[in-house]
DNA sequence: GGTCGTAATATACGACAGGGAATAACCATT
DNA sequence: AATGGTTATTCCCTGTCGTATATTACGACC
């Protein structure tokens, strides 16, 4: 009831099954930096806002505002600075620990991808 | 309002973060292999049942049934063999292919620590 | 001083993954 | 033929997570 008997079709030389995973940083309360915060940060950078980078992301402004302020929480300086009222209403930036953060991340998560591309040889 | 202004405190000289992750084999519908699955393969092996396998992960039994379902499904050689009634009542078995699952995902997942123990220097 | 768009916060709603329970089928052993 | 523990399968229920919505506060600019 499995079918397919396998039928030595040998086309695909390293093909049927890939790695695949998650990375991130974890701080004080769990999670710190991942794919999705480091994405919020960049939209961030280029919104200007909270709310943009939300909208862009498709998230609700609630979960990008948590998420934000986690990250500000475990780092020893905030990664974004948020004004309320003012020109445009307010806004948001990326401080230069948040900018650096993002950095680092992309790096590891480059190194990580080659990581699982090497590793999926071991399942043929 | 975010307190503690760093204090210039710099015991713990590669102390805060630490990096994790989740690494997983992916098939044709989704995952096939990850750690969980790998436990439950284990379980099987050393109480001779998917019951028994459940049990000790403390899982219900309908989503280990599912979990074994899944990876025999996207395997060209099922990993688990299942036999109802008899003695014992029945019981589930590993073959040589989910042994070699076991095998080669555990060294992944240990190449996995030492990559993330290497790339966690990138968050001091 | 009114305006405007954002930050910040609270509440209610909906989707869904997983758990638990219940049931039927199975078959060597006794 | 009765037993017993397992596989296989279905249905319902609940906790959780995130979304959507609504409200208030804010302050530079016109």
């Amino acid at each position: 009831m499995r079918g397919a008997k396998s039928k030595t079709k040998k086309a695909c030389p390293e093909g049927g099954y890939r790695v695949r995973g998650h990375i991130w940083v974890e701080g004080a309360e769990g999670a710190f930096l991942g794919i999705g915060r480091v994405a919020l940060l960049e939209g961030i950078r280029e919104t200007g806002s909270i709310t943009g980078a939300a909208k862009r992301l498709k998230m609700s402004y609630r979960r990008a505002w948590e998420l934000v302020e986690s990250m500000n929480r475990q780092s020893p300086e905030p990664l974004v600075t948020a004004s309320t009222g003012g020109k445009g209403g307010g806004g948001a930036a990326l401080t230069d620990a948040g900018e650096k953060a993002i950095e680092a991340f992309k790096r590891m998560d480059e190194a990580f991808g080659k990581f699982r591309e090497k590793e999926a040889k071991r399942f043929p």
